[in-house]
DNA sequence: GCATACTTAAACAACA
DNA sequence: ATGTTGTTTAAGTATG
């Protein structure tokens, strides 16, 4: 899929609708747009006469919204672009598909049976009828030719960011004394997995007393293997042995173990993750549990946990028998998820003891991330997490309120902390959807009624989580947002 | 290699 | 009869 991709964005550069050194070409668009921007660009482009198509597609406007089939937007957008510009070939413009695209066996633009044209959703039983609905439906006229700029234009957006991204990353990793292989290309892809072993081959000189990288020590997978860093064409070889298993199970432990902020990834991030097929980098239990902590009551019905998932998150709007499938799996397994009798019916809540118990006690195991950071010279897990650290940081961009985390205090109390969710929760994320910082770690927890056994681990938490809370809610100046910065706040969770 | 955690799939029962 | 909810088992994978 990655190679896919990759073509993909090598038959742009080569049809020229990708601009190799996009930066270059686009240093005036100066604000890289959000999810929110891009819809608002769809509307305002595909508000031709007549095509309630393109508004439906502005709806939504996912970065994303074909993954189902293995291809991300950037085939997509690659695709859309065909039948207005490359037909390299004198064919019309009925998609001549790759040889990359042959050998998938699909099309960019169909999928599940669907046409995976922006806004069109049209049901096709085979690739002719599909073929056969692409010459009549998305043939050369205005409405096309506005939906494929509109998406030419997310794209390029993209492509301005990630440069934008890349550049700041080399600057990070230069001040972190982490010598970069090469100075990257501008439109070089931000490539946390081959960021992860520089850092393995300089590991020895991360810097002592730097702020620690911050969330899971393994990298948020997901995100970045199917997220917006997928448009860079040279991230694609290098990807971790772990990403390049495609679909399948992934694997998302790490953000529990290693103490990802759910929370605060989730507040970040939650804009992204509604618009964006990117599966969220988190466990379903803590997922669960989140959404359970961030009710009002602090429970929810099964469907309302359902609601949640599919609010919070574009992928959790497709496959439904199967995340349901887990959630309810989840729910009746862990014995953190206690079902209540309500007046509503059953409820889950959550019990934050067991929650806490069934994850290796304390800096939940990672003893060696505990002595990286007390010591600054172990790396064995810091390499991971420095990687976490990136992605999160590159998954902000897309979308994320500024936010900041100014050097912490609470560096070394966060080794004290349990793990992640609980005690960083404090950008909650309202139910009504919207990003807010809302609750206090103690609100957050306590507040749960069900079970109100507090156990030394909360306390032990608590007063660590606040601290963490309020480093990591500090507004920031949008684009300066610094590494360095974010880090300790991160480590607290 | 093993234990553990996690995901996915599936069967099944109870209930509305 | 059907769909939802909840429980349980099993298999496969990743990780430490």
């Amino acid at each position: 899929m990655q190679q896919l991709q990759q073509q993909h964005i090598l038959n742009l550069q080569r049809q020229g609708l990708v601009p190799l050194q996009p930066t270059a070409a686009m240093q005036s668009l100066q604000q890289a747009m959000c999810p929110s921007d891009l819809q608002q660009l769809w509307k305002e482009v595909s508000g031709v006469p007549g095509s309630d198509e393109a508004l439906k597609q502005a709806e939504g406007l996912d970065l994303s919204t074909n993954s189902s089939n293995s291809t991300s937007a950037f085939p997509k957008a690659a695709s859309a672009h065909m039948p207005l510009h490359s037909l390299p070939n004198g064919q019309s413009h009925t998609p001549k598909r790759d040889s990359h695209e042959e050998h998938a066996g699909s099309h960019p633009l169909y999928g599940h049976g669907e046409c995976k044209w922006p806004g069109c959703e049209a049901l096709c039983e085979d690739m002719g009828q599909f073929i056969k609905h692409l010459n009549n439906e998305h043939a050369l006229d205005d409405r096309s030719t506005a939906q494929c700029r509109v998406q030419m234009q997310v794209v390029q957006q993209l492509e301005i960011q990630l440069a934008k991204e890349s550049e700041r990353l080399q600057a990070m990793m230069t001040h972190l004394h982490m010598r970069p292989s090469e100075p990257k290309p501008f439109n070089q892809p931000l490539n946390l997995a081959s960021s992860g072993s520089l850092l393995k081959r300089d590991s020895d000189v991360y810097p002592e007393g730097l702020p620690h990288p911050p969330t899971s020590a393994a990298t948020p997978i997901t995100p970045l293997r199917q997220g917006p860093s997928v448009i860079s064409s040279s991230s694609l070889h290098t990807h971790s042995h772990s990403h390049a298993h495609g679909v399948g199970p992934i694997r998302r432990r790490n953000s529990d173990k290693y103490c990802t902020p759910i929370a605060s990834e989730l507040a970040q991030n939650c804009e992204f993750y509604k618009n964006a097929d990117v599966r969220p980098p988190f466990t379903y239990a803590s997922l669960i549990r989140h959404a359970i902590l961030e009710s009002p009551d602090r429970q929810l019905t099964l469907n309302e946990i359902y609601n949640w998932f599919t609010r919070k998150f574009a992928y959790f709007r497709r496959n439904t028998a199967t995340w349901k499938n887990a959630v309810r799996h989840n729910l009746s397994l862990h014995k953190c998820f206690v079902r209540v009798e309500n007046v509503k019916g059953a409820v889950w809540t959550v019990d934050e003891v067991e929650y806490q118990k069934r994850r290796p006690p304390k800096m939940t195991g990672s003893p060696t991330l505990v002595k990286n950071m007390i010591s600054g010279l172990g790396f064995g897990s810091l390499n991971a997490s420095y990687q976490a650290a990136l992605a999160e940081s590159s998954l902000s961009l897309l979308n994320s309120p500024p936010l900041v985390t100014p050097p912490s205090a609470a560096s070394l109390n966060m080794l004290h902390v349990g793990h992640d969710d609980v005690s960083s929760t404090v950008e909650q994320v309202n139910s009504n959807g919207s990003c807010s910082p809302t609750l206090s770690p103690q609100q957050y927890s306590h507040a749960v009624h069900v079970k109100e056994e507090p156990t030394e681990i909360e306390e032990d938490c608590r007063p660590v989580s606040l601290l963490a809370g309020i480093t990591h809610n500090l507004p920031l100046p949008s684009d300066d947002r610094d590494l360095e910065d974010d880090l300790p706040a991160d480590d607290l969770e």
